[in-house]
DNA sequence: CTGAACAAACCGACCGGTCGGGCGGGTGGA
DNA sequence: TCCACCCGCCCGACCGGTCGGTTTGTTCAG
């Protein structure tokens, strides 16, 4: 009998299960040190294999930040899609979009910080990516704004750049609660976002509700000064 | 007798001549190539002087970088508060500092490119470096904010995540604007983004006027699909 | 002649990627 | 059933290059 952990394993499936080990290992580093400050020789002790190992199932260093940041912008956009897909009316799909993306960045901090931060550290193959990145969300939203200008919810208005603004304001309010040491919960950005993001694209204040929150002050940690 | 160009110069200034050329040199090489993509010797290169003479001014890479952070962050906050020292109401002022900061970093992409965008390249150090000017630009922007609900012209909102869209908002416009290689002109961007903005704080669309422009769709550049 | 202001060679650390080799399990032939 | 061979998978030493920072020597103004 073979051991039933990993014994029991086809090549291929130790292979594919070690490929994971290495992705898996990459992301953590990556979102936790950053692009450039990631040696391979790290993920590899990560992964307990050796740069060896890596680069028989990778080509390069620069290929495995793309594939996962490709992914994880993947399940995250699939993660939208499916809340939006739940509302019919145009507000509420945004609503939905916001909120999604708030909640699973609130429970996956790393993905958070693959997706918004690792800015921090990767050079030229950042910026091609993370550029990707910001058009692809920016264009998510502003389907969402072009149908509710359709449907004649909220005046017409430049939806190219408010959906630019509106990623803009998202990633913002993540990334600080990100580098916010005492960070408290990113949900409860929610309720005064999609206050500010509703108002701005002149949804009617009835259809915000009330005061979003007795305003409580400081839902949202305080920064160090 | 002496050389008129740079001659007549007593030691000292020599010195501070020097010390700025460096820095100027160390400006545009880090606004293109990002911070980590920069080597001392590329400096020392395009300043004219050798890595021996850098090390005498400075006392390391990460200096130079946070000296030139700080100093342009100065200078554009500098523009900002002078701006807003004009306007007298509230709403005004918060025009004026979006106006400039537009205008600025038109007129200047190497700046706009070192505050905003060398996210890129800089590891831990940019980190903490840009955290604070984010910060910076956002209590100023909140401090207008309260200004303005103070005054009872905005009805009272979440003025610190607020601060913060705003600035996010403001970041991913230009930032959008830097990456651009077809970019139109920054400027264009602000009866858009002016609007949008102010309308998220609830001010009345009398106070903002009419269309803010025909809709000439696409006063932005179209990304690169 | 003395010290500020450099120049240039140098050092040591780091790091992405390569390469020759080893191991173990699946496979085919007897 | 058994064994020899092969190949996918992996290891780790090594290479070439880069780069921040240091050291040593030189120049020149005061």
């Amino acid at each position: 009998m073979s051991r039933p952990e990993q014994g029991s394993q086809t090549q291929s499936e130790r292979s594919r299960t070690r490929r994971e080990q290495i992705l898996d290992a990459a992301f953590h580093a990556f979102a936790t040190r950053g692009y450039r400050d990631t040696a391979v020789d790290d993920i590899a002790g990560a992964a307990e294999t050796s740069k060896g190992g890596i680069y028989f199932h990778f080509p390069t260093k620069e290929a495995i930040f793309r594939e996962l940041m490709r992914t994880t912008a993947d399940k995250l956009v699939g993660r939208v899609e499916r809340a939006v897909a739940l509302e019919t009316e145009p507000i509420g799909r945004a609503e939905a979009a916001l909120h999604t993306v708030l909640t699973t960045f609130a429970g996956h901090r790393t993905m958070a910080r693959l997706l918004f931060l690792d800015a921090i550290g990767a050079g030229r193959v950042f910026q091609a990516e993370t550029n990707a990145l910001h058009e692809r969300f920016s264009r998510l939203i502003q389907g969402y704004l072009d149908e509710a200008v359709g449907a004649g919810v909220i005046p017409p208005i430049d939806t190219r750049l408010t959906s630019i603004a509106w990623f803009g304001a998202l990633d913002e309010v993540v990334a600080r609660w990100l580098l916010a040491e005492n960070a408290g919960r990113l949900e409860d950005a929610y309720p005064p976002l999609r206050a500010v993001l509703l108002r701005s694209v002149g949804v009617p204040e009835s259809r915000i509700g009330p005061a979003p929150l007795p305003p409580t002050d400081r839902e949202f940690p305080e920064a160090p000064r």
